[in-house]
This record gives C-alpha cells, sequence and structure tokens, in this order.
RNA sequence: GGAGGGGUUCCAGAGCGGUCAAAUGGGGCGGGCUGUAAACCCGUUGACUUCGGUCUUCGAAAGUUCGAAUCUUUCCCCCUCCA
C-alpha cells in the first residue's frame, strides 16, 4: 500500500475511500494535488475541524500538495448534510471575513514556504459568483438524476421528518461537486478529502468529473472522531475549542489537550501530532500525564508556536503546584477607575468576567471554590484592596482548573 | 378532511388551583478521593438581595379566581392514528 494511505490508516485518519487500490497506485506514481474544503460559517475554526488540518498536513509531509478550498460560494447556500435545520444565512461580508480569518489560522498549520507541496487557496466563490443558469443545468445539471439525489442521506433525512429542505440547499451537493470539477480542470486535483459526512457530496464529484470530462479522481473520507466519553470532540460545555487565539487562549488551548481523557491521548497523539507512530508506540509506557502534556505541547506549538507552548506548560505548572504568581497565567486588566483602592469580592469577579451571575459567585464562595494568591475566600463581603496585589498583580483561582491573574492599570 | 395526544426551567420528563422557582434522571458547576484522568461519594444548578425577602419564568395573548404551570377562550407550533 502507498505510503500517504498507509500512514493515513495507521494513524486512524481513514474512514472509506473511493476505489482504493486505483488511489494507491496513482499516490505511488505521482505527487498529487488534494482538496479538502471548508465551509465559512464561523469567523473561525474549532477543534472540530483539527482532524481535516492534519490531513493537510500528512499529505505536506509525503510531498502532496494540498488545496484548501474556502467555500465562500458555498456558504451562501448552507451544507443540509447532518443539519435539520436551514441555517442562518449570512451576509457578503461576514462570509469574506470569515473566509480570510480561516485562510490565515491554516497557515499556522501548513508549510507555505517549501514550494513543491506550499498549498493553494481558492474560494469557490471566484467561479460560483458567475455561473450562467442555464449553461450551467445544460452541462452540469444533466448528470445529476433526481432520483439518486433523492436518495442520499442528507436529503432522505430530512424528507424523511418532513422537514423542509430548500430548493436552494438541495442544490449544494450539486456545487460541491462542481467545486471538485472546477479544482480538476484549474489545479488538476485528483482528490478530495472530508469528514464521514461528507462522503456522499464527495462520491458525486467523483461521478461527475468521470461523466464530464472522463477522468478517474478519488474520494477519501475521515472518521467521526468520538471521545471516550462519548461526547463530540471539541465542544465542551463552556463553548467550542476555537484555534483563533482571539477567542481561546493559547493557555486555555493547552489546558484542553492537558485535560485529554486517559483514554483518548494515544488515539489523540496519533492523530493531532506529528509525532511517529512508532515513536508514540514507544512512549505509551510513560506516565500518562507526562504523556498529556506532551500532547499538550505538541498540539499548541502547531498552531500558537513552541514559546506559546513553553509558556502555558510552565504556567499550568505554578497555577496548579506552587503559589507563585506565573506571568504567564492568561491576564484580565482592570482599569483603576473600576477598582477605586478597593473593591468588592464579587464586584471584582464579576470585572474579570469569569463568571457573570452574582447569585452564581455566592453559591462558589460558599462551595469553597474561590481563592485569591491561593487563600482560600468565603466571606462574600470581603473587601479587595491593595493588600492582596503584589505589584499590580493578584491571582484568583475559581475551582481547581481556572487560574487567572488580575492587573491595574 | 376526521379522531386523538402534546408544548414545563440546559436536555429528558413529572406536576394538573394554594405547601411550585416547580419532583426525578441526565448534563453543568463546586467540593471530596486521585493524577488538572476515569469511576465513585457529597453539595449545588432563574436573577437580585441589606439574607428578612424581592423580582422574572411553565408555547403566545386575554380571562376566571383572594390565589394559576395547573381552569376557560383565542391563536401559534409539534406528534400519532384514520381517510
Amino acid at each position: 500500500m502507498n505510503k500517504f494511505l498507509k500512514e493515513f490508516k495507521d494513524r486512524g485518519f481513514f474512514y472509506q475511500s473511493t476505489s482504493e487500490n486505483e488511489l494507491s497506485n496513482l499516490l505511488d506514481k505521482e505527487k498529487i494535488n488534494a482538496y479538502i474544503g471548508f465551509d465559512c460559517t464561523a469567523e473561525s475554526l474549532h477543534v472540530g475541524s483539527l482532524l481535516q488540518i492534519m490531513c493537510l498536513r500528512l499529505l505536506q509531509k509525503h510531498g502532496h500538495r494540498p488545496i484548501v478550498l474556502l467555500g465562500g460560494g458555498t456558504t451562501r447556500i448552507g451544507d443540509p448534510s447532518g443539519k435539520d435545520k436551514t441555517r442562518k444565512i449570512l451576509s457578503e461580508k461576514e462570509i469574506n471575513k470569515n473566509a480570510k480569518n480561516i485562510e490565515k489560522l491554516l497557515k499556522n498549520f501548513l508549510d507555505i514556504k517549501n514550494s513543491k507541496i506550499k498549498p493553494v487557496f481558492v474560494n469557490n466563490y471566484s467561479w460560483l459568483k458567475g455561473l450562467n443558469y442555464i449553461s450551467f443545468l445544460r452541462d452540469i445539471g444533466k448528470h445529476f438524476t433526481i432520483n439518486k439525489m433523492l436518495s442520499f442521506d442528507s436529503v432522505k433525512t430530512r424528507l424523511e421528518r418532513e422537514q423542509s429542505l430548500s430548493y436552494m440547499e438541495f442544490n449544494y451537493m450539486i456545487l460541491q461537486a462542481f467545486d471538485f470539477l472546477e479544482l480538476n480542470k484549474k489545479k488538476n486535483c485528483k482528490l478530495q478529502i472530508g469528514g464521514s459526512d461528507q462522503w456522499g457530496n464527495i462520491v458525486n464529484g467523483v461521478d461527475l468529473i468521470k461523466r464530464y470530462s472522463n477522468k478517474e479522481v478519488y474520494g477519501l473520507t475521515t472518521p467521526l472522531i468520538t471521545l471516550a466519553s462519548g461526547a463530540k470532540m471539541g465542544k465542551t460545555e463552556t463553548g467550542a475549542i476555537w484555534l483563533d487565539k482571539k477567542i481561546l487562549s493559547p493557555y486555555d488551548y493547552w489546558q484542553f489537550w492537558r485535560n485529554t481523557d486517559d483514554r483518548d491521548v494515544v488515539k489523540f497523539l496519533k492523530v493531532f501530532t506529528d509525532l511517529e507512530i512508532n515513536e508514540i508506540n514507544e512512549l505509551q509506557s510513560q506516565n500518562i500525564n507526562k504523556l498529556k502534556i506532551l500532547l499538550a505541547n505538541k498540539a499548541t506549538s502547531m498552531l500558537h508556536g513552541k514559546k506559546a507552548a513553553q509558556n502555558s506548560e510552565q504556567a499550568a505548572k505554578e497555577a496548579f503546584s506552587g503559589n507563585t504568581l506565573s506571568s504567564n497565567l492568561p491576564t484580565v486588566k482592570i482599569k483603576s477607575k473600576d477598582f477605586d483602592k478597593q473593591i468588592n469580592i464579587i464586584d471584582l469577579i464579576i470585572l474579570s468576567k469569569l463568571e457573570n451571575s452574582k447569585s452564581e459567585i455566592r453559591r462558589l464562595l460558599k462551595g469553597k471554590a474561590i481563592k485569591i494568591n491561593d487563600q482560600l475566600i468565603n466571606d462574600e463581603k470581603l473587601i479587595v484592596n491593595n493588600q492582596f496585589f503584589a505589584e499590580n498583580y493578584l491571582k484568583l483561582s475559581i475551582g481547581k482548573k481556572r487560574h487567572i491573574k488580575i492587573e491595574i492599570i
């Protein structure tokens, strides 16, 4: 089997593929261009997309060129796969902004220097915006039968539940197939990778290219990563694990990985780091917490850089064991006019934005959850004044895991 | 078109005139144990509070009543069965 494909499987990326043997042969024979599409519904990507991002890296590792398709056009329509309802439609401005931001994020992960494997970024809006309806129907539409389209899961489930599926969304799969065709024509793209929920859309593209150009292209899907606990990867109660540091600090990102369930650690090392498989196998005998730190460091430095990862590890070490006020903890700045020499503990926490309900803070205080400079606070009337600050800093902890530094400016 | 069932706090789901901010389970949060894990145990889970209370919630609106999630009317939305 082809080396790329083998590693793809060994690491746990593989779910299914079209004509696997032929694909393997092709990958042996030449370095190809392969694409993954990202939709632009949010201003950032979250950990849920990380699996796809790692696929792009893996392609690069094996000398293939990734094409990143930003769904600037298709986001205007909305993919009905896996959705009960039509999503809200975003404005053009938002979509463009999102696309830009996502491109920027992805560049953190990819090798953008090596010209042989340097990723190509394309936005499908560039070819979708000017489509001529009549010629599109004649050239492309004739290759799709309604009979078949109705058989796709994304359509079927909607219809079965008698939830409306608009004509607009119904067209999504055709557009995605068309994307593949365009990329094949323009960029000689021969492979599309996507999540398992994209299977139908991908196969459509493969079929379309076969019929339209009589060329052989391939599709490859990744499994849905589920956690040992059964939850979906990347969605926590407090919100998604975003990749953009403006939304989620590197420290919190690091913590996300540090808190991985024991049972998921090895799986994650394989999928979300570049460590070689045999290296990971050797490491398995190590202390599980060391592995989690390794995972956190690898994952964080890949996105935010080595320095950020080191700082996060350092901050975590200090926040959890020592009582020193780490300079690396996430910092909340409070204006001295709001502080005004002293402030009630509850108001301080509100200002810090760690909690936004006073009742909740009172509960936490009663439950021995709140510490200032590692000193337990259980008096809700406590006045925090200058004495609590070393320099201009104070460490505020809620529970065992949330630690921040408050700075007066 | 006909017959019936239902919309309750994050979710599932009880309540069916006062004792209801609303049982129970899940989830979340906090505490304990430990390893910033899992499992387990305990507490907590609308907001505000001078801790006495106060205010806002049971699909929407109007009404009956001293008093409504609970009764009535209208409206909106879901589901099941028959045609």
